[in-house]
DNA sequence: ACTCCACCTTAACCCTTCGTTAACCCCCGC
DNA sequence: GCGGGGGTTAACGAAGGGTTAAGGTGGAGT
């Protein structure tokens, strides 16, 4: 269930948007200026905020800045008449996410809409990394189209790993992903990592799974970072 | 640093774009067609992909499709001539996050690329002084696109530097910041510094680190200065 | 109930890397 | 020529990580 907030003055509009929207499946709040809508916000949380540029009190420029001064980083899909890019620069800057120009076409704006939310509302049910992917659902885990098996164990670990790569994962972390709080005795994990990697990298030339020296392993695609801008078939 | 592929067949365009973006500061890989791209992305890891619509062999939203199927979730963003509604849909339905009409100004494809890369960048905190990068999320270093490797404690030095970059640091906040409170008793400091000055300035000709007589060392680029004694060329 | 098998834990071993230390070097001012 | 600050080097022990094998446990199948 999709939670969008509509920040709009003229009542026509939004009374329409909203109908719409609803009908789409969406629970669509309003309100009818940016304070109000400040405060919607804060009350509640939502998948999208739709804002106006156009509005008394506070804008949606200004909204949206607020917002993300606050550490708010719900998706923002600025509605509005000025066509002009140095508007739209404005409104980028302002943290806006998408920027549709008045008058826009219903379905556009739903095909956006649908595109913000896609993230957060989606829970994802695959994993990827390079040429490795996790299907949470099947539990099924394949490189290079080849079938892989985990025991479960290293299949918590991998989990762990992939969800928050590129980034490296303490061994602390990993422990509380693979035992929860009561972690085995000895070097348990080490043995755990060992299997994983002869399961996932043992017979591929280019390993994933790696090593970073005083803060944990990591899982990452080669080549993240390696700077070549070179123009390629 | 921030990592795009642009697919696109029309050479002339690609090459402005590539090089517009790297103006702009991104590291920007390219293809000439769908299949190529689909490999590249195999292999690396981007921030943002740009994609063509009209492309030999496989198109834009063919690719995009694949991408999702696959579980890749990459922000797309789609270039094109086509400005009709549906064709918009049919590019959104495909899974693109957003969808750029030619011709465009670059100012917006910019701030469109930095809003689909917002929240990937957001999360990763980099120190950078000079050409040298230190990416505290992922835990990585590189000077001039070269990947650089560290030692825990040269790590621990080099980020306290940095902290203060272009200002000195004492040798007593460098050892607080490596050791805490318990220093070790004799010239461990000299050496990690000789090795931290091995590790980034080593293949390199103009050094970053700076010995500041009497009250310590300092990193910063060439050209900096800070009215202090310190030995340039 | 018994066996088999996959899996987890543990311990032992080894190799590499890292940190510490002490020694030596050089340059420079006195 | 001496002393001090800083740079360089090598040695050695500690720590970290990788590898392997043995034993234990529990579930599935018979």
């Amino acid at each position: 269930m999709m939670k969008l907030l509509l920040v709009e003055d003229d009542l026509d509009l939004a009374q329409t948007l909203v109908q719409y929207l609803e009908l789409e499946g969406f629970i669509c709040d309003h309100a009818s200026n940016g304070i109000a809508g400040l405060n919607l916000v804060g009350q509640n949380s939502y998948d999208v905020l739709l804002l106006d540029i156009n509005m008394p009190r506070l804008d949606g420029l200004g909204l949206c800045q607020r917002l993300r001064g606050q550490g708010d980083d719900t998706p923002v899909l600025m509605l509005t008449a000025r066509d002009q890019l140095d508007d739209k620069l404005l409104g980028f800057s302002a943290g806006t996410d998408d920027y549709l120009v008045k008058p826009f076409e219903m379905e556009e704006l739903l095909a956006r809409v649908r595109a913000l939310s896609y993230r957060r509302s989606s829970q994802i049910q695959k994993l990827t990394c390079g040429d490795l992917q996790m299907n949470l659902s099947e539990r099924t885990l394949f490189r290079s189209g080849q079938a892989l098996k985990l025991s479960p164990t290293s299949w918590r670990l991998l989990e762990c790993l992939m969800r928050s790569s590129p980034f490296p994962v303490s061994r602390e972390a990993l422990m509380d992903a693979a035992w929860g709080d009561d972690h085995p005795d000895s070097n348990s994990l080490k043995v755990h990592i060992y299997n994983l990697r002869k399961a996932i990298d043992g017979s591929f030339s280019v390993p994933l799974l790696h090593t970073i020296s005083g803060s944990g392993f990591a899982i990452k695609p080669p080549g993240t970072g390696t700077a070549n801008g070179d123009i390629q078939n």
